[in-house]
RNA sequence: UGGGGCGUCGUCAAGUGGCUAAGACACAGGAUUUUGAUUCCUGCAUUCGGAGGUUCGAGUCCUCCCGCCCCAGCCA
């Protein structure tokens, strides 16, 4: 398999897949899986993840299933299935007619326990959780055998079919296999391989009341479905031996199991305990909320799919602990946005400004390009008038130095339209606040025109206040200040370091004419705003709302900074 | 003091003994610009956690040391 591009470099899995493919491991195929617990909703790190496992498939002419892991019907529920199936599908990924669920192999999984046991390799135990734990040792000293380790192979049938049908409560008898229990690897010494849970399946409803461990499960879950190679994060390097010896001891096809360095950003928490924390103390508005890192708060803030992609692919895969700087995913997002999306102008905090030299009752219909980077995008009318809104970050009574937007005596041009020059500043008698300013155009300046050469340094976007639509905005910034909020030492409470800016609500806004039909999901760029997108939640017909997506770069502020 | 991993620029990350250690983000300058956006230039590791060693040649091999992460769920 050629690479078709010869400057990117392959990362340490690829290398692997391709000298398997040279050595014919798998007689050249490669077979990967996607396997979340139905027990939260995906995040960014999850999308790693799954651009890592579909991407090498399709690199490799190969196949990618997904599969639910739902071996703990105690934490699981299908309302996690239906929103995982959305979001892998939004992303861009299809696992066609191969998707899969754990739990369709009770029965044979049951089946190999059963051949364990018979092999004298299981036992049942009735050892409580308290001395399972207390005879597993520590990280330095050895375990001790359970009493039970030892019973008959017939003995032990009897009891794990007796377990099966329900004779034991919750914590009386496990199955365990017996493996060594002075390993220096905590997971072979003796790892529970079934447990009692009286819980109903939320797909196999009450036909089990013992269910299968994730390590007992996900290796032959792997072998049936004939994977090739098992992608999953470090913390289960441990397991591999674990993997492995249940597949030789069963003599059952082997596939490789291959770990990597999970996904860690800045400003945010990856974590599915803690997103949970987040939506069950009402942090945030839901698992959807758009300051969320999950797929379903990134699509309703108005990420695009294909820049998370490239996100993913930006970031390489290896076996490090790394941090990736939020930057790069917002760069990501930007580039994406700065191709796709048309430019609009939006005012969301208005100062109105009153063109005295323009007729009372004339309009004016202008032209303005959809994107000046992409002529195709064609363009559209705004209509300008005497009476306009422009922002209040627009206008300085004292500019410093490097300002070179509006200010008393000053020129700037809107944007598509005219120059006009700052006459007078009208303040409110009591609170000595600016509500207005008073300014004269230049008709000779008109965008277009002959005459438009003249150059001002700065060019504000402006609405026309008689046009302008009144619309709900809603600024995001980071749900943490800290660039580490996981770490539990800084931040033992989480809720508490949540930023208490991190959501803006602009009920006053205005936009532009055409936008009031504007419908959930579109995306725009409000002129030296930043791109907003249409919340799906909240807009209702004629009344969108806007979330924004990510601010544009300001050097500006950068240099107001100092 | 057990077992398993990892240490290359501020952040990711190539590098599989042989030209001056890729690239991206970030950052800093400059040019163009009717978005302080975009775009375009330019700069940004004499050095690869440290110390020895092998070699004509070491980020890559060997030895020792240091640091960080994961593991003691009947969670995944």
């Amino acid at each position: 398999m050629q690479k078709d591009d010869s400057e990117s470099s392959t990362n340490f899995i690829q290398n692997i897949i391709e000298e398997d493919l040279k050595t014919q491991k798998f007689e050249g195929r490669v077979h990967t899986r996607f396997p979340p617990e139905p027990n939260g909703y995906l995040h960014i790190g999850h999308a790693k993840s799954i651009c890592l496992n579909f991407g090498l498939a399709t690199q490799y002419s190969g196949k990618c299933n997904l599969r639910f892991d739902d071996t703990n019907p105690s934490r699981e529920e299908e309302e996690y299935v239906k929103a995982i199936m959305e979001d892998v599908r939004w992303l861009g990924f299809d696992w066609d007619d191969r998707l899969y669920f754990s739990s369709e192999y009770f029965d044979q999984l049951y089946e190999y326990a059963v051949r364990l046991i018979q092999k004298g390799c299981a036992y049942v135990d009735e050892l409580s959780p308290e001395q399972i734990r207390e005879y597993r040792g520590t990280l330095t000293e050895p375990g001790r055998n359970s009493p039970y380790r030892d019973r008959l192979v017939e003995e032990n049938l009897d009891l794990f079919e007796r377990m099966r049908a329900g004779e034991f409560a919750e914590g009386e008898r496990v199955l365990r296999a017996k493996i060594d229990m002075a390993s220096g690897n905590l997971n072979l010494r003796d790892p529970v391989l079934y447990r009692v849970l009286k819980v109903a399946h939320h797909r196999t409803g009450d036909k089990w009341c013992i269910y299968p461990m994730y390590d007992f499960t996900h290796g032959q879950s792997d072998s049936l479905e004939g994977i090739t190679h098992s992608i999953c994060t470090l913390e289960f390097e441990d397991h591999r031996p674990l993997y492995d010896w249940f597949l030789k001891e069963l003599d059952i096809y082997r596939p490789q199991q291959i770990e990597f360095a999970r996904l860690n950003l800045n400003y945010t928490i990856l974590s599915k305990r803690k997103l949970l924390q987040l939506v069950q103390e009402k942090h945030v508005s839901g698992w959807d909320d758009p300051r969320m890192p999950t797929l379903s708060g990134m699509r309703r803030r108005g990420y695009p799919p294909e820049a998370i992609r490239d996100f993913c692919e930006r970031i390489g895969v290896a076996k490090s602990n790394s941090t990736v700087d939020f930057a790069l995913l917002e760069h990501c997002v930007r580039e994406n946005l700065n191709k796709t999306s048309s430019r609009v102008m939006a005012v969301i905090r208005p100062l109105k400004v009153v063109i005295e030299n323009y007729p009372e009752d004339q309009v004016e219909e202008l032209i303005a390009e959809n994107n000046p980077g992409d002529p195709d995008a064609g363009s559209r009318k705004i209509p300008f008038s005497r009476v306009l809104y422009i922002e209040q970050d627009d206008f300085m009574e004292d500019p410093p130095k490097k300002f070179f937007r509006l200010a008393p005596g000053r020129e700037v041009r809107l944007k598509h339209a005219y120059i006009i020059k700052c006459e007078q500043v009208i303040k409110d008698e009591n609170t000595g606040e600016v509500v207005e300013l008073r300014c004269t155009y230049d008709p000779e300046s008109k965008s277009g025109s002959s005459m438009d050469g003249r150059k001002v340094k700065g060019t504000l976007h402006w609405l026309s206040v008689a046009h302008a639509q009144p619309a709900e905005v809603r600024l995001y910034n980071h749900l943490f200040l800290n660039e580490n909020p996981a770490d539990e030492k800084e931040n033992p409470e989480l809720g508490v370091s949540v930023n208490s800016d991190s959501l803006e609500i602009i009920q006053d806004g205005f936009i532009e004419p055409f936008l009031k039909d504007a419908v959930g999901g579109d995306r725009f760029q409000f002129l030296r705003l930043g791109y907003f997108c249409v919340d799906n939640e909240s807009s209702t017909s004629g009344a969108p709302v806007f979330n924004r997506t990510v601010t544009l770069r300001d050097t500006w502020a950068k240099i107001a900074k100092k």
